[in-house]
DNA sequence: TCAGTTAGAGTCATCCTGACCCTTACTAAA
DNA sequence: TTTAGTAAGGGTCAGGATGACTCTAACTGA
């Protein structure tokens, strides 16, 4: 590699390069005991710094596109994937983050469906693992992935974001899946059906999940707002002033 | 050649530049009513684009600093105070928010106390605004500041932020106002201070506070964990490793 | 000394939650 | 055809939290 900068002064004139990175959550049926976990795919690093270490897909954000924009279409870039939930996570800038030329990273997360991901691209170079088993990832992956973590569960208690994993309709069962694959306990079934019942978000179709080897249950549709609005940009969530 | 990019990179594009701007909310009380109310300081622009509208204080990334150091600077350099809360917001960077050459902002919110408040600069080009009344502002400022008042709002009614805005003791009728104030809506004085009492997050001294009209009320004390740490960089909520 | 006001404790009905139980409806095996 | 097993989905019950409200204590200023 060859040295870009005589010394620490002049490199330190350089403006910080921008960058946009994106963690992406799917819900996949642990190989060994077969229950729904958390994974996100990962790409190698071919160069330096950091080479052969996994790091989160990413790339530098053109001119003309939005920063969500970029986030997509670095997404679809990296796994084919085209999520149904992207969202801005947190924006990493510190000084000594990455070697040399200083990088500030916004980071978007986005949620794909499990038959979606299935379709996502994997080869060399791309690998999905899972969430609590990422080993040791470039630059300050570690801490970006345990933050998506995080906020992925918060939101989870909060609102609407479970909807995100799942298709167009899906059992109050799939739905219980997703929260104990994200939080990472068993939950009351009865109880857990009861919660998501008396939320106006949700929806009884007339149909049933046919096929299974029990009782067929009832296929439920989600009616809330869009996941995303949750975040900004969204309503004002009380009206300020009449 | 070096890398430029943390991620997988691409060909090198004209980079937008960064720049820091921040959101700072103290409590004051309203001249009219004499009520706590929320306000934020702006500063004129005094150059085109927007020349003459006000605008959040903000400035450019130095080398050397982190993020969250660049917006503490800013806030000192364009205000004279020295927040006790200081909070990543959000980066906003759509092609279009600025004229000409494209700028990403990494906005930072600040909490002040209203002491503090009291000794901020104040000239003809910087001014202190009630927040549900800022007018028109430069670029998409107006957006940035509804959207910091409702992470405020949200903040408010999960954690300890109130206490960010308070000295280090206080009357439970204080944090009562804090919260008044920020929300828009009385709360019940007696139902209030079982709340606060419940947590675990609070203790009473054996002080109280004097010179009042009536009744002196005891003073407290916050003994919680630093308000900031509810964000990133935070400890992990439950420990995903060991 | 008294009127006014806030501090702070307590009451009560209601709602939400977690733990638990029971019936229904289906499949697969006997 | 019968029976065992399991998930769907309905329900009960006790305990904790919440909102509306009342009452007494303690101080100041007139």
């Amino acid at each position: 590699m060859s040295p870009r900068y005589a010394n620490v002064s002049e490199r330190e004139q350089e403006p910080p390069s921008l960058a946009i990175s994106t963690v992406i959550f799917a819900l996949r049926p642990d190989p060994d005991t077969g229950n729904l976990t958390l994974w996100l795919p990962l790409v190698r690093r071919i160069r330096q710094p950091y080479r052969d270490l996994w790091a989160l897909p990413g790339g530098p954000l053109r001119p003309s596109e939005s920063l969500q924009d970029a986030a997509a279409r670095n997404l679809r870039e990296t796994t084919a994937l085209a999520p149904r939930y992207l969202e801005q996570l947190y924006a990493f800038g510190g000084p000594d983050r990455s070697p040399s030329p200083r990088v500030v990273s916004i980071v978007y997360w986005a949620l794909v469906q499990p038959d979606e991901a299935a379709l996502a691209r994997q080869d060399e170079n791309v690998a999905w693992f899972r969430a609590d088993r990422v080993g040791t990832l470039a630059f300050d992956h570690n801490q970006i992935v345990e933050y998506a973590l995080w906020r992925l569960r918060n939101k989870l208690e909060y609102g609407s974001v479970a909807y995100a994993f799942l298709g167009s309709t899906f059992t109050l069962a799939q739905v219980r899946e997703v929260y104990e694959a994200v939080l990472g306990r068993a939950m009351d079934p009865a109880n857990f059906r009861r919660q998501l019942q008396s939320s106006v978000h949700i929806e009884p179709t007339e149909e049933y999940l046919q096929g299974g080897r029990h009782r067929p249950p009832r296929l439920y549709r989600y009616t809330g707002p869009d996941p995303r609005e949750n975040s900004f940009p969204s309503q004002p969530p009380q009206a300020t002033e009449h």
